[in-house]
DNA sequence: CGCCCTATTGAGATTCATCAACTGCGGTGG
DNA sequence: CCACCGCAGTTGATGAATCTCAATAGGGCG
């Protein structure tokens, strides 16, 4: 059952349904509300520009949130691990489509639902607020590893990044749900410079990659370093 | 006093103070509790990471939103035209460096004010979820240009998101109220490649450059033609 | 055991950055 | 009033980073 493609999270706790809302008190209204589903590898959860009926919470997998062009160019915005919320913007319709890493969990609920609540409970109505703060500033990060970044600095940061989020793995030990090429459309790269990047960082030591899925981090402040454009 | 560097609008009618809360009445509340201020070309308006103590409306003139790296490398994240409201996320922190692009009124508010208000009134709340939702759209829009366009789609599409903006300018007369620099530095690129591409969209009559805060749009079907790739 | 998919490595082409020279306009001062 | 100065922008020549195309490797699953 636990296949190459979908690592299981050492955290197995956060599996379990009623987990999920445990540590943001102020979305647990809608847990009343929310139903449960699954996708497997690939499977398109919903497409950019289709009506935005509900919001998602991960609760276990990955999931890619991504822009694909008429020429099949694609750019990734953002990665969703367990316990981040998305499709919630107040829009129409979706900005972005979500598409599973691997096998995906998902709690869901109807927007109208999420508005109606909001209306009622301040505090719901801040964490929205919040995530969505949030969210503006991790892509103000991501448009500057896009536009002033080299290679190099760029796959240094996206390591520096998923270490910095929780269930990314145990201690320097990270684990990447996504594979090469969904590294690269995040990057604005091809996947063989994400290979080529990745190659140096192991000889110069500052990381082990004892197999696709899992990297170790050697050596963080040298990382950060590259990742600073310090040479 | 009106200089090159700081061409005035046409819709001159906008810097009547009186006028600017006009369209959107929602954020009218704030009015009573905001001051007006101006600040000349290359004035810092706000850093990042300054405590956020106020919210801004621009009223005349253009705002940068940037980062900048500790070794010079900037990234500038959006372009605010007069109507913007920019400095409000709910940060402790503002996540962004404001400069002035030329001679600019703005206006401000506590941001404390607005909370309060937001509390009170849930048209206002709404506007600024909104306001909120539109920027991520826009980040996002962005960071495709960065992460998947060529230097000559990008700057196709910058100038087509000026012209899809309102007091960018008269019909298919574009002003530009940013220097070349200034482009480079939010499209992820250099000035020289910024130069190359709207001397190339020149020759092939697509534009016309009849000063550098100009720009004539010459073949709009063409211009949309190769900002999405197709040659 | 072998196939298929993904990742890695290599060689050559291309785009864009870098460095440098020059242009044009506006403002300033003789 | 004209000449000079300075800045922003443009153009040219070269080089480096990254992409493209092609071949090889490795791991999991049938």
């Amino acid at each position: 059952m636990s296949l190459h493609a979908q690592p299981a999270y050492p955290n197995s706790a956060r599996s379990a349904l009623e987990l999920v809302f445990h540590e943001d008190d102020a979305l647990l209204p809608l847990k009343a509300v929310s139903t449960s589903l699954h996708f497997s590898r690939n499977q398109t959860i919903f497409n950019e520009g289709d009506a935005a009926r509900y919001s998602y919470k991960l609760v276990e997998g990955g999931v890619r949130l991504c822009k694909i062009r008429p020429d099949g160019r694609r750019q990734i915005a953002e990665f969703v691990l367990p316990g981040d919320v998305f499709g919630f913007a107040l829009d129409e319709e979706y900005s972005l489509t979500a598409e599973a890493l691997g096998d995906v969990i998902v709690l869901r609920w109807p927007r109208g639902q999420v508005e109606r609540l909001a209306e009622e409970l301040p505090p719901l109505r801040k964490e929205l607020m919040a995530m969505l703060c949030r969210e503006l500033s991790a892509a103000q990060e991501h448009l500057v590893m896009l536009g002033r970044q080299t290679a190099k600095e760029r796959v240094a940061s996206f390591l520096l990044l998923i270490a910095n989020r929780r269930d990314a793995g145990d201690g320097d030990q990270l684990l990447l749900p996504m594979g090469r090429q969904d590294i690269a459309d995040y990057l604005g790269l091809t996947i063989e410079t994400v290979c080529r990047a990745l190659t140096d960082l192991k000889r110069e030591r500052l990381i082990e990659i004892p197999d696709r899925h899992h990297i170790e981090l050697r050596n963080l402040a040298a990382l950060e370093d590259v990742a600073e454009g310090g040479e």
